[in-house]
Order: structure tokens, then sequence, then C-alpha cells
DNA sequence: CTTCTGCGTGAATCGTCATTCACTCATTTC
DNA sequence: GAAATGAGTGAATGACGATTCACGCAGAAG
């Protein structure tokens, strides 16, 4: 009879793959990408470098992953927001206040999943999700425009220009550093505001939707 | 009598180094950062690997000459189109209208100088073109809060935001193609339209201003 | 014309990482 | 328990680029 792997070796295998994905975001989280190194996740994995090569096939196939689990959990969380909200304006304030907020949260890591250099062929992974992210806005804003409740235009660049707005004025070196909870909330809102008056949400109008978000708690980190 | 240079010859080095400072921002127009290689550089001004060393004392300086190049001749061109305007609002959107226009023309190296990836080093001098960006929009945007243009805003979490959407709805991968001029043109205008209702401009004026806003002639490239 | 300074050269060097591989050891099979 | 399988190891390898340097030569000084 052939080798078999015991269901113990399975768990094993699958737990230490999931130690990988989890030592590599860390580093992701407090270093940026350029903190992916292979001997260092490999150590904060406490294993070889040589093992790593086990699980991935390449260091563009981990990071690959991670950002891909990264971006699950966001466009998740932007969806579910969204979908409770009662119209189609609450739900692109919804959409795009999660997406702040939780950004936000996650600073170091949302840059890296998101906007940091890296090699182009890691990039190809990253431009899936901000392609994500902008196709979900841009399904809101669509739907929102049909119905009038915003000015006729181009969703196609809309959608890229608010996750840049957001991206830029949350996350990238010029923001602010937004330390304690207050005034990160502040951020959140002032981000949001800016957002919606951005597609055309009048600012009485908007100050109103962005009142009603119920910001996600911080909880459900992006971590 | 010590050794002193010839006239020709300060020329000949003045010239040698600017056709250096030339290929590298071609190679950057052409390829983005990555392609800003030193061997490749040298080989397009005609020069050895070596005598770029004699000009620069690091890839990182020749960057930071390149981008602040860049960077002067925006600014420049920027408050050049603002302080033509008539009041503070047209200002701003005369100022947006033109980063808009002249980054979508030289649009590769505008990304190159402003977003796209690079070694920790290269990204300070970068930091330093964006800072300049945002506190050019910064002060625009406060004068017109000032005069009860614009709603309250916290014009230091605004200005970065505005540069983000106009990066990434413009120049970002994400972004159309921008073919034709006519497309272009649409696009910059739509772009700026969005970032002045950002700003808490309503929907009618701002176009209003963004009809007002002749703009520049992709004469004075940013190449 | 001779000597001297210093520019231009480009092959060699150096550093940084990803990736490989010959080997050891744990687990599985019988 | 012995043989077979494959997981884990980590030093060695390789690729890619920036940077250096000893040498040859053009132009400057006298």
């Amino acid at each position: 009879m052939p080798y078999r792997r015991t269901e113990s070796v399975v768990r094993r295998l699958a737990e230490r793959e999931q130690a990988i994905l989890a030592a590599a975001t860390e580093m992701a989280a407090e270093g940026g990408m350029s903190a992916v190194q292979i001997a260092d996740v490999a150590k904060r994995a406490g294993i070889a470098a040589g093992t790593v090569y086990r699980y991935f096939p390449s260091k563009t196939d981990l990071v690959a992953e991670l950002v891909a689990a990264v971006a699950g959990r966001e466009l998740d969380a932007m969806k579910a927001a969204a979908d409770a909200a009662p119209g189609p304006l609450s739900a692109l304030a919804a959409c795009i206040a999660t997406f702040a907020a939780r950004a936000l949260h996650g600073r170091r890591l949302a840059w890296a999943v998101i906007a940091e250099p890296v090699d182009a062929e890691v990039d190809a992974m990253r431009l899936d999700y901000r392609q994500s992210l902008a196709i979900e806005l841009e399904g809101r804003i669509r739907a929102a425009v049909e119905r009038k409740l915003l000015p006729d235009q181009d969703a196609r660049v809309a959608a890229p220009a608010i996750v840049g707005a957001l991206m830029e004025g949350l996350l990238g070196p010029l923001a602010p550093s937004h330390e304690g909870e207050a005034v990160a909330r502040e951020a959140v809102q002032g981000a949001t505001l800016l957002a919606l008056r951005a597609l055309g949400v009048g600012d009485a109008r908007a100050r109103g939707l962005v009142m009603q978000c119920v910001l996600p708690p911080s909880s459900s980190s992006s971590l």
C-alpha cells in the first residue's frame, strides 16, 4: 500500500500553511510588502526557509494568497454593510464608510495590499483587488445614478477615483496620524463625506448619510 | 598653475549631466521607475555606466533630481494657472484641471514620479513632491473655505484625497485608456468636476467652473 | 612638446534575496 | 522492527543591479 498521509499529518500540514500565511501577513502589516522576505517569514513561522517552498511554489504565489485572503475579507465586509442598508445611497455610504474604517484600522496592511510598490507579478494580483473594490463601488454608483439619486457620470472613472481619494486621504504617507479612536472616527467620517460629495450627493444630504452610517466597530479587524 | 576647467569643458560637463537626467526621465516615462537602471540610463545617454557616478553620487540622488525637476515644472504650471484665475474657486478649479490635464498627458511619467513603487530612500524624495502638491491645494482650499465658498472641512485631509482621486482616476492602472485628444479632455473635465464636488462645490456650480477652465493645451508637456 | 590633471571606461565586485538540493529525520507501511 | 516515503533543513546557488576602481586618454599648464 502506498504511503498515505495520516489525518494528524494532514492537519499539521494545513496548520503550517496557515502559519506561513499568517506570518507573511503580519510581516506585511508591520513593515509593508518589502518586509515580506522568505527567510524572515519562515523564521516567524518557526520553520526553515526551504520549507516555505513545500507549501508555496514561489514567493509570488504566497503573496498572491495573502492579498486574496485580505481582499476577500474586506470585500465581504463592504458587501455586507452595503446590503444591509435601506437604499442605494445608504448602501453607497455604508460601502465607502466600511472600506474607510477598516482600511484605517489595519492601515499598514491595507496600504501594503492595495497600493504599495512590489514587483510586476505581484502587482497583477493586487490589481485584482483594486478592480474588485472599484467594481463593487461601480455597481453601487450605477444603481444610484439610474434612480436619479446621483447626477449622470461615468462610474468607470468615479469608482477608482473614490478608491484613490480614500487611500491617499486616509492611508497614504501624507495622511495625518489618526492616533485615537475618536480621531480615527472623525477621519473616516470626513473622508466618507468627501467621497459622497464627489459623487454628487449634496453636502447636507451627504452629512445625513454619514451620520446614519453606524460605523463598524473596529472589532472585525483586517488583520 | 593648477588644472582649471576650460569653459568648453564646463559646458560639456553640464550638457552631459543634463543628458543623463534626460535619459533617466525618458526611461521613467517609458517604463516606469523600475526601468531607471544605471546601465540603461548610461547607454541611452551615450556614456559608460561608471560615468554616471561622476555626475551623481548615487542612483538615489539621480532619481531625486529627476523628481525635483518634474515636480518643479508641474507645480509652476499649477500655480500659474491658479494665479491667473479671477477668484478663489476658479483658482481651485484651474489648479486641479491643470494638474489633471498635464498628468494625463505625461501619464506614465506622472505616475512614476508621484505614486509608483520604489525603495524607501527614493520614496522620501517623492513625498516632497506629493507634499508640495497637497500643500498647494491645501492653501487654495483654505482660502475658499475662509470666504465661505466651500463648506467647513479639514483641508489637511481633503488635499491629499483630491490628489489621490485624480491619480487613481486618471493615472492608475484601472483608469480607462484615454486614447484620443477628445476622450482625454473629457476625462480631465470629469475628474475635475468630481474633485470640485468632493470639496463641496455644488454640482451645477462645479460644472460651470469646469467649463470656464480653459484647459491648458498639451503643448507644455511634462516630458 | 612634455607633464600633469582628471574625465571616461566597463569589467569586476558587492549585497540582497529568492530559490534549490543533498541530506537527515519523522511517519507510515508491512 | 525494517524498509519506504516524503517532510524539514539550511547552506549553497543564482540572478539582478548598484557601485567601484585601475587604467587609458583628452585636454590644460608651462
